[in-house]
DNA sequence: GAGGTAACTTACTCCAAGGTCATATTGCGA
DNA sequence: TCGCAATATGACCTTGGAGTAAGTTACCTC
């Protein structure tokens, strides 16, 4: 029997990096960078922090880390939607449904991406700003397609009502997030409901 | 002359903690509960730290004394607006336009009441709450009238919508804080725009 | 002008959390 | 089977910021 705790218990570094970061996206998403302590995330993933920092070297590192493969996921799938050839609001909408999918396993990794508590300098920010420029770019797109269509021309205008449309997708989500009951094919539907009730649009065929 | 720079200075003390109080508001404010200490508030008040403690008890005493000023402010414009008799979205341009007003020579204030970097417990978060609450019942009130208008009764789908338009609302706040050459009006007659845009609604006489 | 009190500061304590060091164990190739 | 590289940890160092103890000065009243 060891006498001590220490040694290699035959789990490869990319196994254990993987298991690491499945645990530290949990906590940072949904305690925030600023609450979350390298020292959490350890304890879920089965191991000591120092092996944390062995392997990310520091806690901006870790979570750069997590940032990457969730912004990438969701950066990909909007824009693969944004390239299907749907337009206008339809557009919107079906970017929602993409990412309720996406995010009905982790709903938490929606956080990580926008998290105020992040450190606005240094690696985190400069991840955290390659993502967001990925996402407002679509935003820009399909909101200036849809402002020009209604006659909203005024660059500051749009600017403006990209901000909005990305704080209505994050208020869709969060409200989401604190209503677990509901699947994402519910929320979508019930997001056809609101766009159609506040716009008047046609988006009944949207639903197939 | 004087040993030491212990001993009063002549200022009462509802004059120092007027003092202290602008200082921590706009550090608050600007940089976040979290990222704000005690010491960095003491400074540009141009006391010293203990003093601090010895008016507000402690950290989150200090924040609470802002909230409640600040909060108190918002809560009591929003309210009258709403009792003024204006209805429909109008009612929402015009809490808008009173907020622009209110906050145009401190902006930053807006961050406090909704700061996600503020403690989720204790004293904080009840003021919070409070605040929180009083704002959030004019939006459902406001919002609740609208929903009915357009066929919007699912109580779910309504309550989505009051996070949408509190979402809504404090983007547009947000974009302003990030453009401040924008004056209060002009920020209003945009929102006249980019509602009339997005709902087709007629909102010309708004700007008497 | 003596003393009480309000205003004020210097110099600490304490703790949580980021980060590091020295060391222990085991798998595996030569 | 020998030894090295990879995996792992307990114990430590360090820093920043919340909070406090104890003492200093000046105003105000009698």
């Amino acid at each position: 029997m060891p006498r001590s705790n220490a040694g290699t218990k035959g789990v490869p570094r990319a196994d254990r990096e993987a298991q690491i970061l499945v645990a530290a996206t949990r906590l940072f998403g949904t305690l925030g960078y600023a609450g979350t302590s390298v020292a959490a995330v350890a304890e879920p993933a089965g191991i000591s922090k120092p092996l944390v920092y062995s392997y990310f070297g520091s806690k901006e590192g870790l979570y750069s880390a997590c940032l990457r493969r969730a912004g990438e996921q969701l950066a990909v799938e909007m824009e693969v939607i944004a390239r299907s050839g749907v337009v206008g609001l339809e557009r919107g909408l079906r970017t929602l449904e993409g990412v309720f999918d996406l995010l009905e396993p982790q709903p938490w990794v929606w956080r990580l991406i926008f998290d105020p508590t992040a450190p606005a300098e240094g690696e985190v920010a400069e991840v955290m700003a390659t993502y967001t420029a990925r996402i407002t770019a679509l935003a820009e797109e399909g909101v200036g397609e849809l402002a020009a269509l209604v006659g909203i021309s005024d660059p500051l205008d749009v600017s403006a009502l990209v901000r909005v449309w990305m704080s209505i997708f994050d208020a869709l989500v969060g409200w989401w997030v604190d209503h677990p009951d509901q699947s994402a094919e519910a929320m979508t539907a019930r997001c056809v409901r609101l766009f159609t009730g506040v716009t008047g649009a046609d988006l009944g065929t949207v639903l197939a």
